[in-house]
Order: structure tokens, then C-alpha cells, then sequence
DNA sequence: CTCCAATACTATACTGGTCAAGTAATAGTA
DNA sequence: TACTATTACTTGACCAGTATAGTATTGGAG
């Protein structure tokens, strides 16, 4: 019995864009970002100072950097982050959270984590943990 | 030991992402399509007689109506799906699944097929098994 | 039969992303 | 030291999707 791969890839892709619409959709209503940009903080919150340059930040959500460029414009302009001069390479632009975003990604990291809990709330522990490891042994 | 949900989400959302691009690239260079066009051919293929209305398209592949209307229209020009008349109600316009749709549909398959599996070489046949009952197990 | 609400779209304006081209700074090489 | 390639962006044109509002048709209540 052979395994029908593209209708795992297609069961990915339908289950993933009704869920990103989710969380879009919660994240959006109560804190004022998307998934996205709730990305960005995430991953500026995780590194190291809270900074990262922008193609770092880019690699880390998978979008390009003129993607970048554009969603960090209003998060900028709402104080979410702030430019960070000093760096020793004229051409990088360093991002740096601020008070604000990291209070704001605080407070969606609750909101998003109670979402997720009711999409995973079919699953038990154990099947829980096996698709996270699913997901990361998925090549991209 | 409780779980961390949103992390679940979290590389839900970027896999998901990057797949994407990955199977839109391999689609569209090769047959000109994208993911989302060839969930609708593959919808009109699995409906009794590859005939759908536009809002059960639109609901089967996780998009509002007007998206389908909008991405209809090039499959039309181009002779993949045409407009079938003859609907008992006429706010309807029924989509029908073309020959030349129906062809390029199944090369397309061969196509994601391959991708699909790469992707998923990772993991082992119940793995992946597992993996397909966890996404069908996600509330949407 | 006549409304009125709901359904199945379609059109417009907008959003969020890409790609390709351009700029400025840096790194590497002769 | 100078020249070239690479890197880190930014910008503009475009594309795929949404939300909202509109149209035409239908179904149902009185």
C-alpha cells in the first residue's frame, strides 16, 4: 500500500490558510497585528538584545526582504520597534523591540496560545508532540 | 510537563509558508498554475460530473466568493474550466472541469506527487500516515 | 400574490505580499 | 590601492487575495 504524498500536501495546505485565517483573525481583532508581524516580534523577542538586522529577520518568518522593508514601516510608526543605529556595518539597519512590542507580543502570546489550544483540541499530548515533530522533519 | 499550543502554531505557520512557495514554484514553472488553481481543478475533478458552482468552489478550497470569481476568469481565457448553463436556478454559474483542464490537472498531479513526497522524506509510511490523521484532527 | 430576507454571485478599493531593478557599503582579489 | 562581486537593504510595478457594497434571483411568510 503506497502513500498518496500530494494528498497529505493538499490536506497542509487547505488545513494551514483556514488556520492562518484564525489567527489572523484573533490576533487581529484584539491586538491590531497579524500573524506576520506577530512573527517578528516573536523572533526579536527570542534573540539575542532583542535585534536583529532585517534579513535576519526576514530568513526567520520566510519572506523576502522587501517584505520586510514594508511590514516593519507601520511598526515602526506605532512604536512596535525601533530602528537601532550602531551597527559596525554601514549597510544593516538593526530592529530592536521596544517596551511597547514586547508588552503587546506578551499579551498576544496569550491570546494566540488559547487559540491554539482549541485547534489542537482534538489531539491528545501524544499526538501533539508527534506533530510538532512532523512538521520539523518536513523539508522545506 | 503541559505543551507549548502556540509553538505548534507557530511552525505550522512557517512550514506551511515555505511550502507553499515551495509548490507554487514547482506548479507554476512547470505547468503554469498555481497551489490555489489546482485546488480548484482538483475539486471540479473529485465533484460528480467535474461540475461546481462558484460558492461550493469557493468553500472547498478556503476562499470567499469573489477570490473564486476573480481566479476564474484567466482559467476560463485559457480553457481550463468553462461556464456551464443550464442551472435550475439562474443567480448560479455552474464551473465545469474542461478536457484540457482535466489534462493538465493530471500532469500537474505527477508533478506535486513528486514534490510532495521530497517533502515529506523525512518521515516513515506511518509517520506521515500520523501526520495526515493530526491535520484532519485540527479544528478550522 | 406581494413583500422581505437570503443566496449567488460581481465589482471596486484596498492589503499584503512578490519580483526586479537600483543604491550604498563592504569584502575579496590582483 | 583599485576593481569587482557580494551584501543589505529600498523602491516601484505588479499580483493574489479580502472586505464591502451592489445586483439579480429565489424562497418563504402573510
Amino acid at each position: 500500500m503506497s502513500i498518496n504524498y500530494s494528498s497529505v500536501m493538499k490536506s497542509l495546505w487547505l488545513k494551514s490558510t483556514l488556520i492562518n485565517k484564525q489567527l489572523n483573525n484573533s490576533l487581529g481583532y484584539v491586538h491590531g497585528i497579524g500573524l506576520s508581524e506577530y512573527m517578528v516580534l516573536n523572533s526579536l523577542f527570542e534573540s539575542p538584545n532583542k535585534t536583529m538586522t532585517r534579513i535576519d529577520l526576514a530568513e526567520s518568518i520566510g519572506r523576502t526582504a522587501s517584505g520586510v522593508t514594508k511590514m516593519l514601516l507601520p511598526m515602526e510608526k506605532i512604536g512596535l520597534i525601533q530602528k537601532e543605529s550602531g551597527a559596525r556595518d554601514a549597510r544593516v539597519s538593526l530592529v530592536k523591540l521596544s517596551k511597547v512590542g514586547e508588552r503587546l507580543f506578551k499579551d498576544a502570546t496569550t491570546s494566540l496560545e488559547q487559540k491554539s489550544e482549541q485547534i489542537l483540541s482534538n489531539l491528545n499530548a501524544k499526538q501533539t508532540n508527534e506533530f510538532l515533530n512532523c512538521l520539523d522533519l518536513l523539508k522545506d
